[in-house]
DNA sequence: GCGCAATTGTGAACGCCTTCACAAACACGC
DNA sequence: GCGTGTTTGTGAAGGCGTTCACAATTGCGC
């Protein structure tokens, strides 16, 4: 039933493309290769071929894509072509930088309402919004119709906030919180964790020194 | 020579492992089977074997992990053992909510400097920390020794930054910037892209939501 | 119109990570 | 001590996404 034919890396690279076309188009290019798209997003250009024929065909032999149109598939399949609204639920720190992102307009997506449980600040401005209670997610969002929620709290609090957007109609977390969330199976949850990706980068950033000074690595698996 | 043994996917999850092993060592858990961590963190048994088969062995057939010495090789395998100092730059919204993020520390990560280009911004307080000239990044990395970064700019000033962090002697860069980094083979770049999570998920909410409503797909592959 | 150069779309090969399944190791009770 | 039940560590199998390679298609110049 849940037929996910396109693979999830092709839908993060669309993104990708995205952001290179829009760029190729403020600079009045009109047609791009796939050759030339490796260039400018560092992916091969059989990968973005093989990309863009989970949803048909669209370039032309021996000239290439049409930057506009092209944009306008992409947008399509994303969902991108229509504004879409989405419920921040956090008035701290993180939530305070998303609200001020620059970048969503471009993508049509736009922060439509901002929720806390913090008695203090309910109510007051935040960005051009007013924080709302989060126990009034699910009426306001019957207004609002938000399919998307990002969830900008604690740890502690974050399964609670899930279980609440998840009840307002929400089908699409973004999650910053260092938490694994128990969601529905309709429901789609992203997690973004500074902490694991630096934690990565900590691994091979140390790991390459060792390397480049020249010394050895202790015998066997163990010497880690 | 470049021997990355050890998949990349290994590495994120070893992250997730680490935090779910701290939770249960301070709710005074002792002993944990690959059973309960697959209940904890959401990741199969055999696939938290296998990672850590990477490293050597561990467990205790017929017993399981030792909460405490786990944690202890987890943290040596990703260099969380000793402090590790990063650099940040760009003293804006993301700076800010970096600067303010509360979990860092139980990881032994810290921010170490502060560096923006904006000479009204030189020089105020940031946090604990006082923001100094980008230009400067070189002469107080030899102090600190920094082998991480993160860049938060804007994606135009993104690779000027990631040339002066490579220069100062960073070798693993989080980038928040929506743009590909060049950078030498020996340097690792992760980029966290709030834009493709909510893109990614766009897809997938609003592509369930037709579902649901028993709306049939219109026919073929471009029926997107 | 026709040959040539460029570029797409895609089946097939490949490689890598995940999942499986089981022998080996250990605790515990009797 | 020995049998039983549990859990680990890991080769092998499997699945999935990436890369390869090439036939098909188009533009362009002559």
């Amino acid at each position: 039933m849940t037929e996910t034919r396109v693979p999830v890396p092709t839908l993060e690279r669309l993104a990708i493309y995205l952001r290179v076309l829009l760029d190729a188009h403020e600079s009045g290019i009109q047609t791009l290769s796939s050759q030339e798209i490796e260039q400018y997003s560092g992916i091969s250009a059989a990968q973005f071929r093989k990309d863009l024929s989970y949803f048909g065909e669209f370039g032309k032999p021996g000239v290439g894509y049409s930057v506009e149109a092209l944009i306008e598939r992409i947008e399509r399949i994303l969902r991108l072509d229509a504004e879409q609204p989405i419920l921040l639920v956090g008035a701290g720190n993180i939530g305070s930088a998303l609200v001020g992102y620059p970048n969503f307009q471009a993508h049509r997506l736009r922060i439509a309402a901002v929720f806390d449980n913090n008695f203090v600040k309910i109510g007051r401005p935040f960005g051009d919004l007013i924080i709302e209670d989060i126990a009034r997610v699910r009426e306001v969002n019957a207004q609002i119709g938000a399919r998307l929620g990002i969830i900008a709290v604690p740890a502690h609090a974050a399964q609670e906030v899930a279980d609440a957007l998840v009840e307002a109609g929400v089908t699409g977390i973004l999650n910053f919180a260092p938490t694994i969330l128990r969601v529905p199976p309709h429901v789609h949850v992203r997690n973004v964790s500074f902490l694991q990706e630096l934690a990565v980068l900590s691994y091979h950033a140390v790991e390459d020194a060792l390397r480049v000074n020249g010394q050895a690595r202790r015998g066997g698996k163990d010497g880690v």
